[in-house]
DNA sequence: AGATTATATCTATATATACGATACATATTA
DNA sequence: TAATATGTATCGTATATATAGATATAATCT
């Protein structure tokens, strides 16, 4: 018998701990604009729309926020050029990375307190979640 | 040699796919309010101010519309009155499960694939980085 | 009593979010 | 090719949020 209870509170305790500093003032929609478009390909306004559930508009208006402090770039499709293909810029990249990962300084430090043996454990459980996550989700 | 940003990979992949719905409007700052209490006893305005950086009006504002929102209670210090003790509502704690923690039906539909070797590695990598990260932070 | 501390309130400003209505450019279809 | 559909953009408007400075209040300490 596993308990998912147990694991979410590692969880929250985990990015309690090892988050890194938030800098920027920034809101969960633009968080989660980004990674979308960041964990997807093609993505443009009518998609975001859709995911966010809001309206093309609303969408449209929160993209070009988003383009004017510069995390996002807008291309247009080639095959339909009416469609916009968003993607992050390197800046962008570094706001979505610093809200969402782990301080890998802090993580480092962690990690070296353990022996190799339970290093790899951690490391394979990490890496079998995810991929478990990927095929079933 | 570990790797952690491959472990940082695997825990956007993790967050991206099983958190949870997002229902309500909420900004990072509350959530980092909601958060540092959660994980902390006895916080008061004074406390939040500090760890988020800004000033302590600015602190005590937001804490009242948190309040005015239903996701934190106020106490007075007994031992000093002129403090707050500051503590999450059942709302509060579910409005923060919704937005730190991963779905627990999905988590369990993911871990069910997997051989129970295999979920105790995972539950085991977790509460091991877990436990080291309160030791070492 | 006077100073210090912790919090609260008032005012003002900037920004974010959202929607309806409308416009426009690019497909698609009849 | 004319009519329609689709994807996005913009305008006007409304509301909520976050922040700070100045000031006030209440409890505590010296």
């Amino acid at each position: 018998m596993y308990n998912v209870s147990e694991i979410n509170y590692y969880w929250t305790e985990i990015y309690y701990h090892l988050h890194l500093p938030h800098k920027e003032k920034i809101t969960h929609q633009v968080i989660r604009i980004l990674q979308h478009i960041e964990k997807n390909n093609g993505i443009g306004i009518g998609e975001v729309a859709t995911y966010l559930n809001v309206s093309h508009n609303t969408a449209s208006e929160n993209v070009k926020r988003i383009i004017q402090k510069g995390y996002l770039q807008k291309q247009r499709d080639l095959s339909d050029e009416r469609k916009v293909i968003l993607c992050l810029t390197d800046t962008g990249k570094d706001v979505l990375y610093r809200n969402t990962s782990l301080d890998e300084e802090k993580l480092k430090k962690v990690l070296n307190q353990f022996s190799s043996k339970d290093r790899q454990m951690i490391e394979q459980g990490f890496r079998t979640l995810s991929e478990g996550v990927k095929k079933c989700m």
